[in-house]
RNA sequence: GCCUCGGUAGCUCAGUUGGAUAGAGCAACGGUUUUCUAAACCGUGGGUCAGGGGUUCGAAUCCCUUCCGGGGUACCA
């Protein structure tokens, strides 16, 4: 579309003697409700032309159809000047965009990227939250290496600290021996009942402190379980063989069932860090602001760094004994990661509640000069809510991970027997089957809001398989390939040029040829809502396209072979935006 | 208090660097199948784009301000 900006250019300055950028050409597709496709707004050009907006757009318009063959005609309304391009040029960008086989591939634009996403605790199984987090981030990444970019994914295992500790010492505690294997559990899950087990236990003994005159601050404080707690971490930092194996065996159960839920939702790592190993890091840092005067010491020994004039607070950066905080952990992972990849951009997939801190962390690293600070980006998104409120793994009123995801695939389920459309299909044929319309539809659901927007789910409606859902994009895709396998269609070269594109038909070659400037988008806003919605825009005017215009019973061969390619791009485009967001789409269902 | 992100139809959401009469889905109501998959299509109703001011040919979009909601503002992570 190019091509109009400039020739807009051209007929501005023969027409009136004045240069302007392309940039200023404001160029959209034309509304429904009127002729045309393309509409460049001519408002801002009547201060040339001295005339008013419909003898401008007039002008402009003559021009631009006596300069350009493949528009053939206009209107204009107001300061719109609508533009009709030939069918045969939506013939040739369908063709060039794609009935190509690499129609999708964008050249690598050699930049290396990583995401970091997913980061769970090991003290308790994922839930709702985290199945965002995740498909988010294996999303984005996804997206960005149909851009051109070279993609690490990474996962900061968040393993240790004294919220790890709290379940251990239930279990060694209250567990009797407990195993994965002899309770029939999931390991996370097992490990996930004693971190509620743990707040059951202290809640108690803070309660019987306060009962004996203690305040609610020296109970938390005093709590023996706390305390116990606190020895454990004191002492995995030592290494104490015990306390080690213990964190290394319930660890263990912790990532396998991890494993399981990983593989269900179909996610996966490059590279995984372990806080285990990189909680020391940052000190080396410290020292290096300390002497460079980016951070300062105060008299008890603590490292701050002051971040007033730049709006925001002093901030702690190592604490007065000398042990590090979240931060001091962060500003060593970040050279580490860069040590490990030298990659050009970093991104952080982390929920919105952390925008402070990571600010803080972006700003410190600029200020210590490192050149790669400017790559760093925080993907921060909306928390997902439940009518209640917020989750609590602590208290137990979260949605869980694998429940949710198995709830999905047992609806999939229930509806395609009732649709009866698959009876033939072998029993291995359908699991395959349900599980990837339910998790798409799951997916689908939670990829189609704009990250940073707060994510309301309310577990008593159940997730529409209807509408703009993951399903209906799914349905389209295998109503697609049954046409097309009806119409006996294999990939050949084309150069069918019909009579005359419906209207249907040219609306969806409009909207198919711009599939890599939405990847590109998508890529440049780190959204995979952008794909989604286009996607769903595809299979709407496809499914219009298909009611409205006879496919196999075209009143002649070229006329089907058209309408049978045109159906194959649509079905790619589809499956590969679909893609794009990890969700899978049948030949039929 | 300060910082920050939200507020668009009953509900869930779209809405490009400011552009035409603000769009979808769900829910409600009505219609479409002897014809390529009805998880579909077509139609009807439904709006103070939170409120107010400003910038301009033009504002859901940019600026200011008020209200409501989330989050942050810890020697927690």
């Amino acid at each position: 579309m190019n091509f109009i900006a400039s020739l807009a250019v051209q007929a501005i300055k023969e027409l009136y003697q004045v240069e302007i950028e392309e940039s200023a050409v404001n160029i959209q597709e034309t509304r429904k409700e009127f002729d045309g496709q393309v509409t460049v707004v001519t408002f801002p050009f009547t201060r040339y032309s001295k005339k008013s907006p419909e003898q401008t757009g007039s002008e402009i318009g003559d021009y631009l159809v006596a300069h350009a063959s493949e528009i053939s005609s206009y209107n204009v309304i107001k300061g719109f000047l609508n533009l009709s391009l030939t069918d045969e040029f939506w013939l040739q960008a369908l063709h060039e965009e794609l009935l190509k086989p690499d129609f999708e591939d964008i050249p690598k634009n050699g930049k290396r990227v990583m995401i970091e996403y997913s980061s769970p605790n090991t003290n308790k199984p994922l839930h709702l939250g985290h199945v965002r987090n995740n498909l988010l981030g294996f999303s984005v990444a996804a997206i960005l290496e149909a851009a051109g970019y070279e993609i690490i994914k990474a996962n900061l295992v968040n393993d240790r600290g004294i919220h790890i500790c709290k379940s251990m010492l239930a279990w060694e505690k209250f567990g009797n021996g407990e195993t994965p294997e002899s309770t029939g559990l999931k390991g996370d899950k097992l490990v996930g009942n004693y971190y509620v087990r743990f707040d059951k236990e202290y809640k108690k003994e803070v309660e019987a402190l306060i009962a004996s005159g203690k305040s609610e601050e020296e109970a938390k404080k005093e709590a023996p379980l706390m305390l116990e707690a606190q020895e454990m971490l004191r002492k995995w930092e030592a290494g104490d063989h015990q306390v080690i194996h213990l964190w290394k065996q319930m660890n263990a159960w912790v990532y396998k069932g991890f494993e399981e839920t990983y593989e269900k939702m179909g996610i996966a790592f490059d590279k995984v860090y372990y806080e285990s190993d990189t909680y020391l890091l940052g000190k080396d840092i410290i020292e290096e602001g300390l002497s460079k005067g980016v951070f300062f010491k105060k008299q008890d020994n603590s490292v701050w760094i002051d971040l007033t004039a730049d709006g925001l607070d002093e901030k702690l950066v190592l604490r007065g004994d000398g042990t590090s905080v979240y931060i001091t952990q962060d500003l060593g992972t970040a050279q580490l990661k860069y040590d490990d990849y030298h990659m050009d951009n970093s991104i952080y997939v982390v929920g919105n509640e952390q925008d402070y801190h990571f600010k803080v962390l972006f700003l410190i690293l600029k200020k210590l000069g490192k050149s790669w600070a400017e790559g760093l980006y925080h993907l921060s998104y909306g928390m997902v809510d439940l009518p209640s409120g917020k989750m609590k793994s602590r208290e137990g009123t979260v949605v869980d991970a694998d429940d949710l995801m198995a709830e999905m695939v047992e609806t999939a389920k229930q509806r395609t027997e009732e649709l009866g459309k698959v009876d033939d299909f072998s029993e291995q044929e359908k699991e395959v089957l349900y599980e990837m319309i339910g998790l798409g539809a799951l997916k689908y659901f939670l990829l189609k809001v704009e990250p940073k927007k707060r994510l309301l789910f309310d577990p008593n409606e159940s997730i529409d398989f209807q509408g703009h859902t993951g399903p209906f994009v799914q349905y389209t895709h295998a109503r697609i390939k049954s046409v097309l396998s009806k119409g006996a269609y294999h990939e050949e070269p084309f150069d069918v040029q019909p009579a005359g594109l419906e209207a249907s038909e040219r609306e969806l070659i409009k909207e198919l040829v711009k599939f890599k400037s939405v990847i590109v988008s998508a890529a440049n806003d780190y959204s995979p809502a952008i794909i989604a919605n286009y996607v769903y825009e595809i299979a709407k005017l496809y499914n219009k396209f298909y009611h409205e215009v006879a496919i196999l019973k075209a009143e002649d061969v070229r006329l089907k072979e058209f309408r049978l390619n045109l159906s194959a791009a649509t079905a790619k485009v589809i499956s590969k935006g679909m893609g794009l967001l990890g969700i899978q789409v049948p030949e039929r269902m």
